[in-house]
DNA sequence: ATTTCATTGCGTCGGCGAGACACAACTGGG
DNA sequence: CCCAGTTGTGTCTCGCCGACGCAATGAAAT
């Protein structure tokens, strides 16, 4: 076994960055082929799988912290980030990961006062990506990075399961308030697909054509030429969002309830 | 000036009991006099008023943090509490009133190390107490406390007064979902005293007759009988909570908006 | 005792949104 | 050229919501 360099440098120099015993947890979500997705990643060694986390530097505002976070694990820089809660559970740490992470790549650690080997609390972010921008990259802890359907996951670490559960219920409270279409869609789309990314936020299927007319209703789409490439049957009219219109919408919130 | 021999044990054993770098707010409301009421803390040596606030214990739930200052402040057992937002902004934190407070009681510290002397971030909860119940009693580091109507606030510290704005309109955003009335109001209550507390959230003006109409037809309140005490004109109904109907619908969330 | 009058309880009316559903139009495949 | 599955548009009904009318109440004024 060799040591991993890039762990041992992180190792050495977090306590002296970061903020003690705190951390943030990004649940990335994104909408692909009219499936919502989430980002997870596993870590080497371990068979369960987590939300990409990070630390907040000494002097780095919590939202920066996840916005670095996000950075790093898919490479884009302007994504609609919001926190959604604090899990502040006193036993929610496993720092065996940790250690045995330490053991392998030999770093010596004093097991009651080492940085990492804390209780951390995590601050849950959500965030809202469109799927085609994003190439997943794992981190110096991890192995794969990989996106997964929200209907079927895998197995994940420690609290990470309830984590995704209040990112999700999270997202369905906020969705008359914030663009969640618009950041988890392409720049063009057609109703169906507007339609199908709504029902798997709510979990409920919605009629068709009750839908249209609501969301047609709020005046905050714009609608393009047609779309041909390779769809069968009769094919759909394109969507973009009106952003003038979205934007003021969303700061009443839109109305009626789903 | 004599040294305060409370504090002088708060700030000695604080370092080896608390979590470091984070604290819990508590924002406390009640309702009074067809009034909204925050209740608000002014430490000793400092003109601006804050919300009652407390560290963590090392092996704590930051849910138990928060009701533990709760309890201290209130005397209250059983609260509503409810998590809504972190504020995590670096330079959030004013150091200078502990280091006075450090100073004026002959504390020895290290400026660059002390515990209490870091950057905190802060876990934001809100409180819904009845105000008839509640006894406020100042805690070691402050002078007064005292309720005060939110409409006419003073001078508040450091970020209290977004701190107060968030929770505001976490509030508002929860009132369909969680039992704000049950909360705030005495047992029993008239129709006029609910709407008041509901036009007080909202900050906006209803309709007195089809807010009635609305609110029974949730059916989650029990009418009682006549309320004659001194109250000039007509008497209104006395009402109370139907507890089982009302947690029931608060699950699916009371339908319509405000 | 009677009058006063702000407040309370209950009802009406019109409009709009939401759920349920019908039907015509389109388009790729056989 | 027809078929089949999907999409665009419209209809109907019901219930909710905002705006408002009106009679009943009961402490205070006379």
């Amino acid at each position: 076994m060799t040591a991993n360099p890039d762990f041992v440098k992180f190792i050495e120099e977090a306590p002296g960055q970061f903020m003690p015993s705190m951390s943030v947890d990004c649940v990335i979500f994104s909408f692909h082929e009219y499936e919502l997705k989430v980002l997870l990643l596993k870590i080497h060694f371990e068979q369960k799988w987590s939300h990409p986390g990070g630390f907040i530097f000494k002097h780095e505002h919590t939202n920066d912290a996840a916005t670095r976070v996000l950075k790093e694990r898919t490479g884009l820089d302007k994504v609609f980030l919001q926190q959604f809660h604090v899990f502040g559970e006193p036993d929610r740490s496993d720092t065996a990961i940790h250690e045995n992470n330490m053991i392998r790549n030999g770093v010596r650690y004093n097991r009651a006062t080492h940085w990492i080997l804390q209780r951390f609390i995590t601050i849950g972010y959500y965030a809202l990506v469109e799927f085609s921008e994003v190439s997943p990259l794992p981190d110096v802890l991890s192995e794969y990075c990989q996106w997964w359907n929200i209907n079927q996951l895998p197995a994940m670490m420690m609290d990470h399961g309830q984590i995704l559960q209040k990112a999700l219920e999270a997202l369905r409270l906020h969705i008359n308030y914030h663009p969640v279409g618009y950041n988890l869609l392409p720049k063009k789309f057609t109703m169906p697909e507007l339609q199908k990314l709504y029902e798997s936020i709510l979990g409920k299927n919605l009629d068709r054509r009750n839908f249209q007319r609501k969301i047609l209703g709020y005046q905050i789409l714009k609608r393009l030429k047609d779309k041909k490439k390779g769809v069968a049957y009769k094919s759909p009219y394109l969507y973009s969002f009106d952003l003038r219109k979205y934007h003021k919408a969303l700061k009443e919130g839109l109305k009626g309830g789903w």
